[in-house]
DNA sequence: TTATAGTTTAGAATAATTATAAACTAAACT
DNA sequence: AGTTTAGTTTATAATTATTCTAAACTATAA
C-alpha cells in the first residue's frame, strides 16, 4: 500500500484526482526500473487484453496519458510516423530510431556531447536539446 | 524553358516520370532559395485554391510528396503532433523547436558539433543524426 | 502508332485522435 | 453519513490525416 500512497500523493499534487483509472495507469507506467516507450495502442492492448476484468476505455487512456505529459510525467517522442510516442524517461536524453522497424531506443545523455550550439532567437531560451540518431541494417 | 529542363531531369534521373503534376509540383517546392517547411494540408491548400484551373488531387500530392522523400528531394520533420512535416531542406541540418507554439526553425549544420556518439546497437549502422532544440519564453 | 507500364483521380476505407453528452465518483459541504 | 458539485469515465460519433482501389489517362518504349 506504499507504493499506491506514492502514486496517489504524485497525482494529487500534479492536480489530478487520483482515479481508479489514473492510479492503475500511474501504477503501470512510473512503477519500473527501466525505462518503457509506448503508444496508446500499445498501452492499450496491455491494459485491456482479453480476460482483464477492470479495463480503462480508449478515451481515457488518451485523456490520461494526455495529462500525464502536461503534469511532466512521460514525455512526449518525437517521430515521423504520425503516431504518438511516449516515454517514462522524462530525464534528458536522446533516441536511436530504426528507420526500418520504427523502433526507439534510449541513449543515455552523457552518451552524446555537444560542444557547439546556436544562441536562442530573441526573447527565447534554450530548455534543452534532445538528439535522435537514425538507424539502418548495417 | 531552362528550370523547367533542369527539374524535368531531376525527377527523370531519380526514376520518376516527369508527369505534368510531378513537374509543376517539383517547380513548386525547388525553385526558391528559403527552405520550406509544409504540411501536405499547406501544400494542397496553396496548388489547389480556389480558381486555380489545373488543379491537383489530394492523393497525387501524397503520392508526390511521398516520391519526391524516397528520392532523397524532400526531407521528412520530426514532431510530435500527427501531421507530417516536410522540408526542402535536404542537407543535413537540426531545428529549434518551440515548446509552446509548436514552431519549427531550421538551424544549420555548422551551428551544432557533436563530438561523442554512442555505437550503434548490433547490426545496425548510423544513418545520420539530428539535434532538437526545444525553446521556451526567455 | 500502338502497347504497356506507370500515373492520376475521385471516392471509399482505414487509422489515430478528439468531441459529445450521459452516467459515474471523489471531494467538499452540510 | 448524506447531499451536492465539479471533475472524470465511458461508449459512441465525429473529425482528421492518410492510404487504398480500380477505372481512366499518359509518357515512353517497341
Amino acid at each position: 500500500m506504499n507504493q499506491k500512497n506514492e502514486i496517489v500523493n504524485k497525482l494529487r499534487s500534479s492536480g489530478l484526482r487520483p482515479t481508479k483509472q489514473r492510479v492503475k495507469l500511474a501504477e503501470f507506467l512510473f512503477s519500473r526500473e527501466k525505462t518503457f516507450h509506448f503508444t496508446i495502442e500499445n498501452l492499450n492492448k496491455i491494459i485491456n487484453k482479453k480476460g482483464n476484468l477492470e479495463t480503462i476505455s480508449l478515451a481515457t487512456i488518451y485523456n490520461t496519458i494526455d495529462a500525464f505529459t502536461n503534469a511532466g510525467h512521460l514525455k512526449e517522442i518525437l517521430t515521423n510516423n504520425n503516431k504518438s510516442y511516449f516515454d517514462t524517461n522524462i530525464s534528458s536524453h536522446h533516441h536511436f530510431y530504426d528507420d526500418e522497424t520504427n523502433e526507439l531506443t534510449d541513449v543515455n545523455f552523457e552518451e552524446v556531447e555537444l560542444i557547439k550550439m546556436p544562441h536562442a532567437p530573441k526573447g527565447k531560451k534554450i530548455k534543452g536539446y534532445e538528439v535522435i540518431i537514425n538507424l539502418i541494417k548495417e
